[in-house]
DNA sequence: TTGTATGCGTTATCAT
DNA sequence: ATGATAACGCATACAA
């Protein structure tokens, strides 16, 4: 940085540099280098290294010297040996949708960027017989630093106690919020408020003119499947409106079955003018649905979806859908992880949005229900 | 497994067994343990953990009796601070497609699972200024046991001279191979055949009657885009055409550069009666553009993509595009980099398929150019 | 074939 | 505030 070339070591201004002599030599510098160097023990090295307090601040600036001419870099191997702990996050999902991994793994990485810590991938399988425990060998062995844990498996219980029990710290992200939390849950955890974009999305298809709507439902058990189906009878509640049970059917969350779910619907008489899928993936499903039937989107039939999925905005027409910030909250579940603070914020929540696009237009005047 | 709760130790059958006795006390198992447990050295246990061939066969049962019995791991950080390396594979990309990215780590999984070597992301930004630099640290601190590298920077000369002299084993993906690999890299690819489905995507084109076809090229420079286009003319030259030079036209891989090149070619007169893009964004980006003209797909124009993403199978009508077995081709990078055999092959290939769908028909008949 | 002493690069303990 | 010495868990060199 801004330290002179030849800098005024004890060892005398004129005599050759020991830290010059050091660098010829090319190899990778070892804290022991730092220490002979800087002419302290190791440990006083170790001690600015962790930003002991217990270290004159002279001798810090001495230290740190030294350690910026030779480019020292602690090793995280040896570090974590003697920590007992890596300096590896860990990311374990189950089967989320591609761009939603990535996306989280960027958020991640914006905020573990030059940190030194790094992210290990770790996709499992839920139904698997060894489920708990190959995630349990991967935790132990590594010594994760933390795990972040992503829906559905960040509402498994079963390895939630087993995180617990294997002390490891962790951050869930997951759609879940409120009362159905029970027993409380005390991880910390970063949250979408899924429920408002679906409220939105609601009152979206209300002004629309829309009544008889038809709603194509997660996977049960799957919370966000659940806060999502919440937040839309809540948006309708508020116009005095409600889903008539014919018009629910539930999804996986898969192309395929928003597509068979949609068709159901659309077989109906009177059919539905307006369709809310509880992510996008089905909101296609439904798209495609209605190509078959020859319904035009939106004239015939609003398609609402949840994720604003690249596919959204490139599909004609796009797709209204509800966007949460995966980004935001990818980086918010690594900060809670690695952060220096003591109180940590257990909970941490992120809006939910509409985003509004030609799928969706006015019920057809005409239209007799 | 299968060793019965108590073992005949030379310690004597009805005594307290030792091992028992350590299970008690339900600490992480290590060398030490092992090796008083079995009566050996630290060092024989060291040797059976890595399949050294001096152990007498019944030594090494039963060290290894004992490693299971009592679930022993060996701690991968100080293997690693011992070997001096980690037992970590980096992968590294800057910016492909999320799904590409994410099937390769499928790919990836699929070999190393169980094998105790796990794989970090690394994200990175060719265009940033310490690009080089960054990854570089990165490799060294972590001392990474391998690299593999996605398209497009797998064909940084640059970063492959660096990854050279850190003496870090490393895979390219790439879609090159052939004459213009010059100078000769020598480090091992796997690669993907993307000339040959590109060849068949133009026979299929010319075969449905079209010769007036419009190219949307990937940016100059990708090794795909540049195979992409050899495929496609030579599939063309089979059948004595070519693509007129004002048809081709030069895309970035992303969504709207495919909108906007398919614009242009939509607006020549007489306008092409198909058009291949090099990728699928690209191709879908050409769906929103005929959209807007009001063309119909495949009647009044046909597309081809390449990459066969989900959104190819998802939009109506299903797009035609090229395959290539991305989960394969990582699992085989992987393989390539923690296998044992020395010989490990150089390059490994793997052919490309054209999936046809309904986004390709006919030259209409009464189409006059 | 097996064991002993030592090193890998860092932190923890306990002194001074 | 600083340092000598012993971990951390495993591998290597060199003996035996």
């Amino acid at each position: 940085m801004s330290i002179p070339p030849s800098s005024k070591t004890p060892s005398g201004p004129s005599a050759v540099d020991p830290v010059e002599a050091f660098l010829q030599r090319r190899k990778k510098a070892t804290i022991n280098d730092v220490a002979s160097l800087a002419q302290v023990s190791k440990k006083t090295v170790s001690r600015v290294i962790n930003n002991s307090p217990s270290v004159r601040a002279e001798t810090r600036e001495q230290v740190n010297a030294i350690i910026n001419r030779i480019g020292f870099k602690p090793d995280p191997q040896a570090r974590g040996l003697a920590f007992r702990r890596s300096f590896l996050l860990g990311l374990i999902y189950d089967n989320p949708n591609a761009q939603y991994v990535v996306n989280i793994q960027a958020g991640i990485l914006d905020c573990i960027r030059g940190s030194g810590t790094e992210i290990i991938v770790h996709p499992c399988d839920k139904n698997s017989d060894d489920f708990l425990e190959e995630i349990r060998d991967f935790v132990e062995l590594q010594r994760l630093a933390g795990v972040i844990l992503l829906p559905p498996i960040a509402e498994n219980r079963q390895l939630l106690a087993m995180l617990d029990d294997l002390d490891v710290p962790y951050v869930r992200i997951t759609a879940m919020h409120g009362a159905e939390n029970t027993p409380p849950i005390l991880s910390p955890q970063v949250v979408s408020r899924d429920r408002q974009g679906c409220l939105a999305a609601a009152e979206h298809l209300v002004e629309l003119g829309h009544t008889r709507i038809g709603f194509i439902s997660g996977p049960a058990g799957y919370a966000s499947a659940r806060e999502r189906r919440q937040g839309f009878d809540e948006g309708l509640a508020r116009h005095g409106l409600s889903l008539s049970d014919e018009l629910i059917t539930g999804g996986e969350y898969t192309f395929e079955s928003g597509f068979e779910a949609a068709r159901h619907l659309l077989a109906l008489s009177p059919r539905p003018t307006a369709i809310f899928a509880s992510n996008d993936e089905m909101a296609i499903g439904a798209y495609k649905a209605a190509a078959q039937l020859g319904l035009t989107i939106p004239d015939e039939l609003s398609v609402i979806g949840y994720d604003d999925a690249p596919i959204a905005s490139r599909i004609t027409p796009g797709l209204t859908s509800v966007k949460a910030p995966i980004r935001d909250i990818g980086r918010t579940a690594a900060e809670t992880l690695i952060s220096e603070e003591k109180p940590r914020r257990n909970t941490t929540i992120f809006d939910t949005a509409l985003i509004v696009r030609e799928s969706t237009g006015p019920r057809e005047p005409d239209f007799k229900p």
